[in-house]
DNA sequence: CGTCCAAACGCAAAAAGTTTGCTTTATGAG
DNA sequence: CTCATAAAGCAAACTTTTTGCGTTTGGACG
């Protein structure tokens, strides 16, 4: 029962995308943050151009896709014992992440491509995480704001900060978004 | 005293950023939103395509250049009487815009950018607006939430949802956030 | 297993877009 | 009015992208 993502997932097409990712990545932290095109991946990853361009379309859609595997929370934040320092935490590591070069990039390329649905992909990350730590937080019994809450009034404002004016995206103001978040919970 | 942006502004420099602008414009509403080509806008613009890549580079920063035009605020929100119904009303209206065909394309043109600075010039738009409508409700005698509880509780969240999840920003969402972020300046 | 269909790739030529060196135009200062 | 130079035009390289066609290779089915 493989996940059945496109019509003919098996090998060499599977080895392609390993390959051209690869070169990617590889060109990526080598050099060449501007000047990467496709001739080039193609070159290092033993394909031709075309087989790129059938696939992805074109150079914005194959660093989208690549970034957007580089995004993928692959484990859980760590337990601090509150819903507060699992949020500080994990919001210290992300903007740390985010505000690095390689970081922004990767967002970057997310935002240029033209396939929405890459971005929401980000947005449902986002929202797992959250989702996770607010579970472990009720069964410690702490009392939570809903998911939608966080969203609102810790991830929106991280990632609009992020995009329009990464210098205020400080962790001071994540913990003051945290804060303000969990605050207007007890007066309710 | 003009305002000294390059070197030399003068007559036919401004004339051929006109005719470039109205072309992109001509070219985007009449047809093509996705094939539209550099070549292309040259020849309606009536200049050569040198021309357009040694000024803006490239089309992606071309496009970004004129949509950040288009979402130039040129008049300043209706007043209401209130300060929730001032944000409700410019909500309302920026959401429309933004939900447009058109309202879309400009904004993942500029995220598409790679000049940070437009974004960043979004940021400022916005909170000009905000500030505008605060410093209105003060004159009236209203207590206001300071400009950064308002681009966090109400353009974050909004902006957020126009990027990454568009289904999600409605109107009933943006009255939410306009009343929790009203609402959090009562409890204090 | 062996056969067959079609998806995906390779190859190479053609098309399109981009860059660049040089020339010409025309703004703005003196 | 004259001059220096930023910006535009032009055309020839140059690079990237597209496309048609033949070949490979998963995966299904008998």
């Amino acid at each position: 029962m493989a996940i059945k993502e496109r019509p003919r997932p098996g090998g060499r097409s599977a080895r392609v995308q390993q390959a051209v990712h690869d070169a990617v990545r590889e060109l990526q932290e080598a050099r060449a943050r501007e000047a990467l095109t496709v001739p080039q991946i193609a070159e290092i990853a033993g394909v031709t151009p075309s087989t790129i361009y059938r696939r992805w379309g074109n150079l914005s859609e194959l660093l989208a896709d690549v970034s957007l595997e580089r995004l993928h929370p692959d484990e859980a934040p760590a337990d601090t014992g509150t819903l507060a320092g699992d949020l500080c935490r994990w919001g210290e590591q992300y903007l740390e992440e985010m505000t690095s070069v390689p970081g922004r990039q990767a967002l970057d390329d997310i935002m240029a491509s033209k396939d929405a649905s890459r971005r929401e992909c980000c947005c449902r990350y986002s929202e797992s995480i959250m989702q996770g730590l607010r579970e472990r937080a009720l069964t410690r019994g702490e009392s939570v704001p809903s998911l939608t809450a966080m969203m609102d009034g810790i991830v929106a404002p991280m990632t609009y900060r992020l995009l329009y004016d990464p210098a205020s995206a400080t962790v001071e103001n994540f913990e003051r978004w945290v804060d303000t978040t969990l605050s207007s919970l007890a007066s309710r």
